[in-house]
DNA sequence: GCGTAAACGAGACGGTACGTCCCGTCTTGTG
DNA sequence: CACAAGACGGGACGTACCGTCTCGTTTACGC
């Protein structure tokens, strides 16, 4: 069990306490950096509180990033205006840009990272992205189903050769992480699983 | 500087020792458990032998997977036989099966998480591995000239194409790393730079 | 106030409870590695109940071991044959037993060295312990009416000269609690405080 | 082993500053309330420098009791001025006038209870004491051929009868620690071991 | 071959953080 | 409203390593 059980017991202040602490310690001094005394000192919490409730800091963490994206997370709808390809571009521009973020790369590569070494917090993490995956995937059928993708493509395939290489550059900072770059990723990737091409009517 | 410097007073016998012990070690506990102490005991080596000649941890573990790949490293070649195809299945295949080896898991997966915190030892393995993408990219544009590729294909594009998706398998466990995937993936990476197609004239 | 008071509402069941384990557990483990949750969960009783009814460990412990001398202590008399020194050497000799007891030793040496740090708890046991200073007094009393003592002889000093040493040896372990050793106390303090030798009239 | 081994690694530095530390704080707060990380803390020292040394608080806090006496330890020599009764009585009030002291209470009273728990620190302070003891026999023994205790005495015996009284009123504050007691004591126990009383010549 | 300076093994040092333990208080239902 | 249950803020515990800093002791060169 990596995220904490509620319980009626819990005390709802502490918790938010401890998420708001990690987050803004980590946004600050780096996920390496920071450690469970200084989260419980910053809390103005026990450290009993926190191995109470979570096992490690990488489950903290965690669950400090799943808290911000909790707010929004009612229904994932990404766009789709029908043209497949600039519905693609438009979605991984805007993941090259949260990765360029600050803020946000200090949180998630330390998390990234130790779920590399944690199975259980990589299961966490692959659980809370279930629904933004499934989205995706969908969004591939949908062009697949308006002939923008060949009817035989395999769409996980299709969704590796588009994000893994964004990926990479950023976990190893290999190169820039540009609108261009996720434009010629999207172009890409719909090249290679294009349908096809039609046959002329005489 | 991340490798150490060769000088006439160091001791060769306690340098072997030092990277023996490490690579042992990470092999055996991971990199994470293992530390300075633990390198310095198992070489019978004292910690300021290490602390001399290299800056941390990751640094000797660096140069200890080095120098397993430094005896045939005189010249690099990969395979050309005329078929482009044939030629990446193979290569693909091969970095696949190294990658689901637990030993060599274990030495670079730890090295790996190191460079995405430390910028240093980044730049040093990109120094060390530079030959080796050089002579990937040899291959393609070997290729291109045989019109197995597009004339104006980015070749690292195409490299980041083919090897993204297994690093990040690799690196995050989403999938396995067969000998099919590697070879859907040269599938799809040259689809997507596939030269174009002839136009008969009429 | 050391010692609880009584009200209707409360548990005497929680009460008996409290105390029996805490005897229990300080007799098996020891006083100083006996501490409030452990006598609370043996107990089978919430911490809060202990703390509404007793300030300290200390304090639980000195009623459980209250509580063990409690049922006989009606009326306290020690043995007065007419022979001083016999009925002394009877009852030093049986203190000296009491002290080796190791159940005995358990309970008393934790409360011991806490009354050498807590005046309260020191109070609480010498109010305890009056009734028995008193009947020793009473009996060294008697033996001075019956001249084997002499006339202004200081009994408290008696006491101490007689009780002392044994209370010294039982802490500190600095010899055998034997009752040969209870006879020679015994023997020593009636000879320091012996009448004056009568003069034969010539 | 109690107190710490010397050893030529080791800095006599950190260890005088951390009994003097531990001298200052137990002076100061009482034995209980001072931990090893305050003693550390005082003494600008790492923590492990204190458990690489020294096995509990109870053996740093003895070793500091031990280093105040250790200049005058020489040799020691109790009076014999000829009248055992006169120096007796002037060593007893000292010693009752030390135990009075609240600095020298501080510091030993923690250390006495902890000694009534933990035998291995008990016989590190017999041994530290084995000297003192001596002298004092030594002192009865020359009384004794000097014809002032009863050649029959056991000294051992003796020196309990004078001195347990003392510990115990002390430990306990069941009485006052004053000159007088301390005379009375030396009268009850000579009386108690007076040589038989001679025969006058005719 | 002989000083001498470095590199060496060993490990003590001042620190930091760990994860555990238990304190005494506070909170939340239950009987 | 006393009770059991147990979460809470707090803080000391003893351990593990960190990276720095002496200690003698090799060791291999320049004289």
């Amino acid at each position: 069990m990596t995220t904490s059980h509620r319980s009626p017991r819990r005390s709802e202040r502490s918790r938010r306490a401890i998420l708001d602490a990690a987050r803004d310690l980590v946004v600050e001094h780096g996920y390496a950096k920071v450690g469970i005394e200084a989260i419980a000192t910053r809390a103005g919490v026990g450290k009993q509180t926190i191995y109470r409730w979570w096992p490690s800091k990488g489950a903290v963490v965690f669950e400090a990033v799943r808290a911000l994206s909790e707010d929004s997370d009612g229904e994932i709808t990404l766009p789709d205006t029908g043209d497949l390809e600039a519905d693609l571009k438009l979605v991984l521009r805007a993941t090259a840009a949260e990765f360029a973020d600050p803020a946000f790369d200090a949180l998630i590569r330390g998390l990234t990272t130790e779920m590399a070494h944690d199975r259980e917090l990589a299961a966490a993490y692959e659980e809370h992205t279930a629904a933004l995956e499934d989205a995706k995937r969908q969004r591939l059928r949908s062009g697949q189903r308006a002939g923008q993708l060949s009817p035989d493509a395999d769409l996980d395939l299709v969704l590796e050769l588009l994000y893994a290489p964004l990926f990479r550059r950023w976990l190893l900072r290999t190169g820039p992480l540009t609108a261009d770059f996720a434009d010629r990723l999207v172009e890409a990737a719909l090249r290679a699983f294009a349908p096809a091409a039609e046959v002329s009517a005489p």
